[in-house]
DNA sequence: TTTT
DNA sequence: TTTT
């Protein structure tokens, strides 16, 4: 039976992408990516929690993740759950979940808002941070409703 | 900045519920969801891959979950991804990702179609896999939009 | 900015799909699907709301409706809204909303649970009503995943 | 049985709120939510489709709109479809569709990024049109999971 | 370990 | 007009 599997995320960039390129022309890019709730507690007090994801990203829009995303981004995304598993050394059953990255946008970064950051913050770099500002969408959208091109090939 | 960490699955569970209550009037039940999705290689082979999800339920849902849920049926399942990370035996450091149901909705099972069942199948227990077909929705409804009822008094 | 507009919807088909045959191989079908929602009054009693979607799919999608869909179904849906403006003859401003598919994936339907049913109910028409039990997936299956193939070339 | 009946946007304010306090209490805010996809035509050319949304919160979702939400913010938004059916003057049989929002995130607004808006532009106002920026969450924070508070007893 |  |  078909099933559903799908993650919507909304968060921020823990750090640069990791890019990987392979043989046979695949590229995959790794991302880190912040999602927090805050939530009061039984006493009333406020608490943050921050819930750290591990995506994954294929072929083109690996491309476009280590052209124009930076660590501290906002970002939008969708995808699916997906997990590994192997035996370690102790013949231990072992699972690592990531997130399989369908669609993604970009909503902006920090330097977006220099007024809220530290000092010095990121507004140096901001044009570089978000550089489809000023470009033609056509070269880099990664568009929302970007089908993912590698979901038969791929060697998972 | 508040984020979003959203979950939609539609599976079937692998076991029964493994259902335990805590001190303290708190319930938590442990699900296992499967997700197939099929495709095509590239050699044009059909290809079936399952994913499964570790589910967890708080309160009154993993009541309901224990009462009506059974191995096999079909689930629509809303909730957040939520890890617990420690470290082992031998200091490195471990992460173990589940899914937090927020919502849920029972879709059937295989009971509620003896005609594709081995013989005897399923379809002596037809009615406990499904009691609440003749009841009350008042009293059992894993209703959609009810609402998490403990999101701001569990130790996580 | 590039944004996000998605629809996920579960629920029944309240008719049989109304396909057209356009000029230029395009077909357009025409679903109603409704999403039922209980909940509890201010009073207590359990209240029924239904809201009906109008769903449109077009090309493969459409034909699979065609041949697969039946009235009663049970259908999980994602889609987007899509509206159609224009001026009636008083010179108002209209506006019709509807839901365009981009995926979807049979759950069932009544003739899925003859037991529940009035005598004769749906049984004998059956096989009709679920053709792709017996079939193989590579033919038919309106695979959840399954891109959307004419979001650059439809007119509208 | 239960249905889903879900809408996930993210989009622009094309005005501000418009709120209306109503006998017992009541508050609603009525919105207007701009979402742009863009792709390109059979020719090569790119094409912006927006979609625009009525979105309706009420209680104290509509409160917080009224406080803190202003034309050109982004917005994520989760809600449900609902459509008003009712006759007109001639008879016909009418319906209008909106969007019944069950919680939402700000994301910023045009004033964030004052380096890509026109001159004058938003600027002065910044501060007034992301208030929370600076302020204790406890006090605003119109938080993704915060659940709808009137589900059960409004008149719809 | 589920389901088709 | 569906479904439970």
């Amino acid at each position: 039976m078909a099933g559903v599997n799908k993650v919507i995320l909304l968060g921020n960039l823990g750090a640069d992408p990791e890019v990987k390129y392979l043989e046979g022309d695949n590229v995959v890019a790794n991302l880190r990516l912040a999602t927090t709730e805050s939530y009061k507690d039984r006493n009333g007090n406020r608490v943050e929690q921050t819930e750290w994801h591990d995506l994954e990203l294929w072929g083109g829009q690996a491309k476009i993740a280590e052209q124009y995303l930076k660590k501290g981004m906002q970002l939008y995304v969708e995808g699916k759950i997906k997990s590994d598993t192997w035996q370690d050394q102790e013949g231990n059953n072992r699972k690592r979940t990531k997130i399989r990255v369908l669609s993604f946008t970009m909503l902006g970064s920090k330097s977006d808002n220099p007024g809220g950051g530290a000092p010095g913050g990121y507004s140096e770099n901001k044009p570089a941070s978000n550089p489809m500002a000023n470009q033609p969408k056509a070269e880099a959208a990664p568009d929302i409703s970007a089908p993912s091109d590698d979901d038969d090939d791929l060697p998972f």
